[in-house]
DNA sequence: TAGGCCATCTGGTCCT
DNA sequence: AGGACCAGATGGCCTA
């Protein structure tokens, strides 16, 4: 198990893409399939499977035949620096639920990232209108929290509702 | 069981 | 040239 991965997916049960990949890709490459997991006939259109741009320019780089293996490898690092992408991007969105106004905690459903971003928005709005209106009406710092928990709390409770 | 959410693979395109 | 980014496809898990 990639420890990696582990700590940032919300689905420790998905399947070791890699220690899938590897065995079904080399049956051929049209129609694979896994036998537990993520699948792989994605190939948009319904003909031959095509080279990606960058299996075909390493395949010219060399100026020679990649072998089956070769390809394997590159097709295996582009997919790992993909993954770690995605598990980069997911954690730079638990870092922004860590820091939104709801409820946190084992018990509590994880926000959708979907649900984070909409709330996020909300949240930056709600705060830069707040901040408008206190320098107009020269509120003093003390003033500040109670008003600013309130429209917390209003724009939780109708993201929620 | 349908629908929502998600992870992963993949090919294409853009950027450095 | 190689890596980053993106979008489409696919299948698994979970909940109402």
């Amino acid at each position: 198990m990639d420890s990696d991965a582990s700590l940032v997916s919300s689905r420790p049960s998905s399947p070791e893409p890699d220690d899938l990949f590897l065995p079904a890709r080399s049956k051929g490459s049209g129609s694979s399939s896994f036998t537990g997991g993520t699948v792989s006939s994605s190939t948009p259109s319904d003909g031959p499977p095509e080279l990606s741009a960058e299996l075909r320019g390493a395949m010219g780089a060399d100026k020679k035949q990649m072998t089956e293996p070769e390809l394997q490898q590159l097709r295996l690092k582009i997919n790992s620096r993909e993954r770690k992408r995605m598990h980069d991007l997911n954690i730079a969105m638990d870092g922004l639920r860590e820091v939104m106004p709801y409820a946190h905690g084992p018990s509590v459903r994880k926000l959708s990232k979907i649900a984070t971003l909409l709330l996020a928005r909300n949240y930056i709005l709600m705060l830069t209108s707040s901040l408008e209106e206190m320098k107009r009406l020269n509120y003093c710092g003390s003033c500040l929290s109670p008003l600013l928990l309130l429209r917390v709390w209003f724009v939780v409770f109708f993201f929620f509702k």
